[in-house]
DNA sequence: TCGCCAATACTGACCAGTCAGTTTCGCCTC
DNA sequence: GAGGCGAAACTGACTGGTCAGTATTGGCGA
């Protein structure tokens, strides 16, 4: 690094992030990108080999994201197991409403249905459910016959919410109702 | 199957749907749907007048198929709400097995995010399940404080579910364990 | 013979990716 | 601290392949 990168990788995909948020893959051009960020085109080819790895890109570095921010609420609350949920609820809607264009990017299509990085960093973040929720079943406090679906109901309860929200959603409000719906349903209690 | 026969717009559209399955949009070729559904690329364009339209055809033939399909088990079942909401399940987890293209084409790429007549059907499809959770809520069955985000938790279960489904995932087992975490969450009932 | 349509040839716009050239900057020497 | 060098960062006009969409043909069934 003797010479100093003036550019940073992040302005750049902060521009893409914009642009394949609103428009679909095939219709953002690498010219779009590059005058959004400022940079000649030919740079975006110094960091990555192609259009896709930009996407990509952007996508992992969501995703890592979140990830991180798990892992630091969960370092925090090591009580109960339904203490380290709520974490993580919190965590990805946190996450959403920060980024709403990662969500509104995986929507908007995803290419090379497995980039193995990707793959890697989303199949880490549900072990990191999966492993909560069995914790819990294992010292009783949940009942879940299927941690690996429940995970995955997770990560996509944030995901519908987000893109079909209904007007004046707030972020506490989304935080409650999942775990509202998440740890007792939505059957009406007995009684008392 | 004489050639007589005007080409059934469906069996273009299976054919679509398998390619958009399993590639991204812009990696699908007209030519290649036209082969694969042994019509002429020309033939196409009698019916839709874009690669664009045909991709906004399959999603819209999907919804469609589930909404009747959700109204049907609707007419049948009118007893309680629970029951209502299982069999509206049940149609999500049926349609998803049976065509489960849609989903992954979900995932691969929407395009001109707001296609009015999709929207349209999606929104039928939404405010049917709504009404259902509505009623429960006011009959005493359920308690849910935001309907609306039930209802896109449940598209999204399915979604979540199918496309990375855990292997061995049976029909029933789905159906179930989304009755199970909407109905009454994961945590565990009391002793008794 | 007519009408329909598969097959196929054609074309023009578009755009990802390249690369020769330009700028910037750290560093060395005097 | 000035000046000069080399290397790395950056640029953007250009190119070549691709493919959506159109036009044409020819074959088949009625």
């Amino acid at each position: 690094m003797s010479r100093t990168r003036t550019t940073s990788t992040d302005v750049i995909l902060d521009a893409a992030a914009d642009l394949f948020a609103t428009r679909p893959f095939h219709e953002v051009k690498l010219d779009d990108i590059a005058a959004k960020a400022r940079v000649g085109k030919g740079t975006i080819y110094l960091y990555w080999k192609s259009k896709e790895e930009v996407y990509l890109a952007i996508i992992r570095r969501g995703f890592s994201a979140v990830l991180t921010s798990i892992d630091e609420d969960l370092a925090v609350h090591d009580g109960s197991c339904s203490e380290k949920l709520e974490a993580i609820v919190g965590a990805l809607v946190d996450f959403a409403f920060a980024y709403p264009e990662v969500y509104r990017i995986m929507r908007s299509g995803t290419l090379t249905p497995e980039d193995p990085d990707l793959q890697a960093v989303r199949s880490e973040l549900v072990k990191r459910i999966v492993s909560v929720l069995k914790a819990g079943q294992a010292d009783g406090e949940f009942d879940d016959p299927c941690p690996a679906l429940t995970a995955q109901y997770m990560l996509s309860f944030v995901r519908g919410a987000l893109l079909y929200s209904p007007p004046g959603l707030t972020r506490p409000m989304l935080k409650r109702h999942i775990l509202h719906v998440l740890t007792r349903g939505i059957t009406r209690r007995g009684g008392r």
